[in-house]
DNA sequence: GTAGTTATGGACCGATTGGTTCATAATGAA
DNA sequence: TTCATTATGAACCAATCGGTCCATAACTAC
């Protein structure tokens, strides 16, 4: 009953992802946006309403595509080689233009810490369910008996996130694969169970 | 021979640290460098050159400073310990204002890596020289025999630079206090050698 | 066809950005 | 006092920022 729309709005938000995750928010202006996207600026202000909401869509967006990568890493039965398939799959067996843009969650909050109180507390929560799963993969495996009970699934889940966010920012000054790599083994090291015999 | 400075360099130098650590180098217009310094534009661009100059100074001040922390927290005999006081010291013994802001350094690899790739490699270097130094703290311990062998020191230097950045992300989204001490606790537990009976 | 509705492109807007210019003020040397 | 030198404050600048407005295009229902 009207004109249609003329562009591919998943299309559009995917280069939107693209640019804000490697240039942060500030530093990608309205109209860098709308020529990756390929819209008008008329278009943009009716489909995505503003440049802020725009952020908080695809910071969303993000998050659930994160998430969907963490479940498809999750194995039951093996907590450490759950964390370790989400390491290496966001950070090596991606294109390097790509673990090189870090994790939007992390940037957003470094860049925005002072300045958007909200996105930031956006991003924050994001990174506040990433924990909640690795900290019940924990939980599971100690109560399968599968891993040590001295130290609370929490704190484990909540070292697995300082990892992460340690190893975001390694990526983004463009360390080499294989560094990043023996970083992974060695965190992921520490983190095996010592048999100590009793 | 001529008019004298009115204002305290020093003290203006200070003033734009606070400012670039907690919003940014962006997001800091040069009107609020110039209110937080107390001077003019006409006084800012005779002494500091350019808002990019100053932020130039202002993270290698930012680098000695910290550096500085370290060589106050480093002990020979004790490796962990220099970590330790060196996160507790800059994380914990301060105002809740200061470690919120994270670390420069760290901040401005995330806010312009794919920006400003200069002042990118030039945070980048500071933090290589802190990595160097644990390296250095990692090998002394290891030669006298106070530290296992089976890493080399550099691994362990860089999981250490692994931590710190980790921390620093932590810090900036406002986490208490107690959760950054047991961060602190748990990663050096990992680190402790674990004296398996051989 | 015409009417009603929505999408689009381009002109336009005020605000803010970092940076420059210049007249004037404050000093030391003569 | 006078001159040379440098610091300062205010006015000014072009460029860019995000955002709005409006005439027109493209479609459906009738």
């Amino acid at each position: 009953m009207a004109r249609p729309v003329e562009f591919d709005r998943d299309a559009a938000l995917d280069a939107a992802i693209k640019l804000f995750w490697s240039q942060g928010y500030s530093a990608t202006p309205l109209a860098q946006l709308l020529e990756g996207m390929g819209i008008g600026r008329s278009s943009f202000y009716a489909s995505f309403g503003d440049k802020r909401s725009l952020f908080v869509e695809v910071l969303e967006l993000f998050a659930a595509r994160t998430q969907k990568i963490f479940a498809e890493s999750r194995r039951p039965e093996d907590v450490l080689g759950t964390v370790r398939r989400f390491f290496e799959r966001t950070l090596l067996q991606v294109p390097r233009s790509r673990s090189s843009r870090g994790c939007l969650m992390v940037n957003t909050i470094l860049e925005l810490a002072e300045v958007d109180a909200e996105l930031c507390a956006q991003a924050a929560s994001a990174l506040g369910r990433m924990e909640a799963d690795f900290e019940a993969c924990f939980a599971e495996a100690q109560q399968a008996g599968r891993y040590p009970k001295d130290q609370p699934a929490a704190a484990l889940a909540s070292h697995v996130m300082l990892l992460n966010q340690g190893l975001r920012v390694a990526s983004r000054k463009r360390v080499s694969r294989a560094k990043l790599q023996s970083e992974i083994d060695l965190s992921l090291s520490f983190l095996h169970p010592k048999r100590i015999p009793s």
